[in-house]
DNA sequence: AGCTGAATCGTACAGTTGTCCAATAACATC
DNA sequence: GATGTTATTGGACAACTGTACGATTCAGCT
């Protein structure tokens, strides 16, 4: 097949400036960079991507994909809603080393993107949606029918929150604490205990 | 005096540039950018700062001044803890609509610095403490010595939180919401109920 | 008025930016 | 093997970047 090793260059090039975007901000990354990292000629990037920009989307679609996946693999896995919950939670120390030098993939790059471009950023934004449609229905099937999509949104407000503080004070034990904290929260909510809502 | 007009000069620079940097993010922000909005000459402007790091260093301190002014106002304005902590909740309001264009001044910042540059980003740091050392003053004084500092960065955190999510979804209402629910947060441990910490 | 240093201004510079292109290679299909 | 499509390559481009500097103007002092 001609489209295979297409396919692994165009890969190779999304996944090298995937991950520069989010090392260094998307602005502070040169074309140059992702050449260098890729290991792609200039002109044969351009031959899959006709800007800059489309790169990010194309970033953006590659990280929609993996959490997507990610996602779905938690609905099978896990049986109950406040198993995935405690799966979600337990995101904040997989990526704890990762959080703390460079913040929140997701945050950081709509932080970057929300001051001047709409449409990058709008395409970023679904990011979260992912992420809060998941949580809604968790929050739906555990009984919180009427304020799902509220909770799921505040779930995600104190998962960035932690992620900020831990990323501002370069400190992995704030992050810690801070998670086991909205551990507990979960739990109370598991225990229809919603006297903290 | 020839200091006056001088010092008319350097404010003006970092004052637009000071702007510029929130709106547009550092990176994204050229040196004409400066030179632009401000109406200084580029010679002139590094007359008085001799880099771009510089002019971020000075619209960083320039920052710390206004927050260390505002804490102090709070702190001779409003006598009781609880009355202070409500008015730094208040503060998501007044900067609702910048918040939700914009996302946090701070929090944008420190995403952006902290990715490739340590010195500029501690010292945009900063910024946080000025408010959790005030926070934490609050909380000790409202009879939560120990655990004080704790709470200083949590309320942060729900803080940094809610404004991530606003700007993300540029969703002012989402704002209003929250910010309600982080006052009586604020009320309950007014009561001396630590149920939910 | 004359001097001095601070402040202002425009321009020039070398390096980097994102973008483009024409030549070439590799491939698939007949 | 011939042909048309897909993929690769490195270099060239103008525009812009942050930085530097010499020439000029201004303010304060004797």
């Amino acid at each position: 097949m001609a489209t295979r090793k297409s396919e692994r260059t165009r890969q190779r090039i999304v996944e090298s400036a995937n991950r520069l975007f989010y090392h260094q901000g998307f602005h502070n990354t040169s074309f140059t960079d992702v050449v260098v990292a890729s290991g792609v000629p200039r002109g044969n990037i351009y031959y899959y991507f006709k800007s800059k920009d489309e790169i990010l989307h194309a970033a953006i679609d590659y990280r929609l994909e993996r959490i997507r996946a990610m996602l779905d693999g938690w609905s099978g896995t896990y049986r109950t809603p406040v198993e995935r919950l405690y799966r979600f939670v337990a995101l904040l120390d997989d990526t704890a080393e990762a959080l703390t030098q460079f913040g929140c993939p997701m945050g950081t790059l709509n932080a970057e993107l929300g001051k001047d471009d709409i449409e990058l950023q709008e395409h970023a934004a679904q990011l979260f949606e992912l992420f809060e449609d998941w949580l809604t229905d968790q929050f739906a099937e555990l009984g919180y029918a009427g304020r799902a999509h509220e909770l799921a949104i505040r779930v995600m407000a104190i998962g960035q929150g932690i992620s900020m503080m831990t990323h501002v004070h370069h400190d992995t034990a704030l992050l810690v604490r801070e998670r086991q904290r909205l551990k507990r929260w979960v739990d109370q909510l598991a225990e229809g205990d919603d006297s903290c809502l």
